[in-house]
DNA sequence: AGCTATTCATAAGC
DNA sequence: TGCTTATGAATAGCT
């Protein structure tokens, strides 16, 4: 019915899905009431569009007529009806509580606390429990202060080593301004002026390049 | 769309409107079917006859199309339904998970597992806690054993004492024998047929009055 | 249950 | 989305 015969499969085109989507469900909702006034049926239409939007019609209401048609087919009751709904969740709570209660007995006796019902036995599985833990959090531990160490030698053996340039630079540039010295006053006395200030960031310079050292010493000496 | 036109009114004629009744629910579902493969879309129908006949068509399942209805309303609902039980036991499960989980997480990292997330310094808490964990659980264990030790010890004392008096006892009997046996067989040897039994037994007298020393022995050593 | 005249729904186009 | 129109589908009333 229409300028055209189709075939009943899905339409391709995207738009003009939508437009027959549209001009037919309103048809078949139409015919649904007529037939529900006709013959004095109770009808119920749910519609699902493919975006997932409802529509819906019931001669009644679609509460009315999911509950009779539950009635009759006895087994979904469960999971549509609230009051078994209610149920599911009440159920749900208890049964998370009691695994809550459960692992809080559990945590406190990891905790050392609330040791009263405990045998012998069960402290000394306890205990070799939480000697385990211990193990593994300190090896963790251990392992990030290791790694931490590592980084700041590394690091510390690089400034050195920018020291020592930094140094030679120094030294280089004092012989040059010392030999520019001596050719501004003659073969005088260099260390008058400008050589002052070099002599004293220059002045210890064997006990700076032993620094790395010392951070690389607090290594080893962390096992327990 | 007929012989001729009608108005949509209950049909008087029980007859024509089962006629009717037929025809159109037949149509009805057919264009319901159309057009959930035409348009991709999830349709639910259902018809209860005047007479209570169940009819039904669903592109799916009628049960996947009346939990999603039902889904979508109980959103909508939420809202319009505050003082609602079942709102309440939804919410008290969801707090009970979350609870739940943070306390898992937390027993994981006091087992020792799940560490990956940690600062140095919540692995060295982590760290103590297991240390004063283990020292209470150990000296519990310890108190446990002590107060066995302890019982034991009570028991093997009051044991001994007990035996002290037996042996006593049987010195006595013993003597009285021998007097006995004196008065019957004049003064000849006494150790004959009664007294070996009585002297088995006895043998030994200072070894076993050691016993209950060497149970206290045991007791001040358990700790480590 | 079949038939058919008639109405209705709707595909295509704008 | 709305309106129009040609056309096929649905069906009212009859048999």
């Amino acid at each position: 019915m229409g300028r055209g015969k189709i075939v009943i499969q899905k339409i391709d085109n995207s738009t003009s899905r939508q437009v027959t989507f549209s001009k037919r469900r309103k048809g078949l909702i139409k015919k649904a009431k007529e037939l529900s006034i006709l013959c004095d049926a109770e009808v119920g239409l749910v519609i699902f569009s493919s975006t997932s939007k409802l529509y819906e019609f019931a001669s009644t209401s679609m509460k009315a007529v999911i509950e009779r048609y539950n009635c009759l087919k006895e087994e979904h009751e469960q999971l549509l009806n609230p009051p078994s709904e209610l149920k599911f969740w009440r159920r749900e709570a208890a049964v998370l509580r009691q695994q809550l209660q459960s692992l809080q007995e559990n945590h406190r006796q990891l905790m050392g606390e609330q040791l009263y019902g405990l045998s012998v036995e069960d402290l000394q599985n306890l205990e070799n429990q939480l000697e385990m833990s211990l193990r593994g959090v300190r090896l963790k531990k251990e392992q990030m202060l290791t790694d931490e160490i590592q980084e700041l030698t590394q690091k510390g053996s690089l400034i050195q080593k920018e020291n020592l340039e930094l140094y030679k630079k120094i030294s280089l540039i004092r012989q040059e301004n010392m030999e520019l010295h001596r050719k501004v006053y003659g073969t005088r006395d260099a260390n008058e002026a400008g050589g002052n200030a070099f002599v004293q960031y220059g002045l210890n310079n064997g006990e700076v390049s032993q620094l790395p050292i010392n951070l690389r010493l607090s290594q080893p000496n962390q096992k327990l």
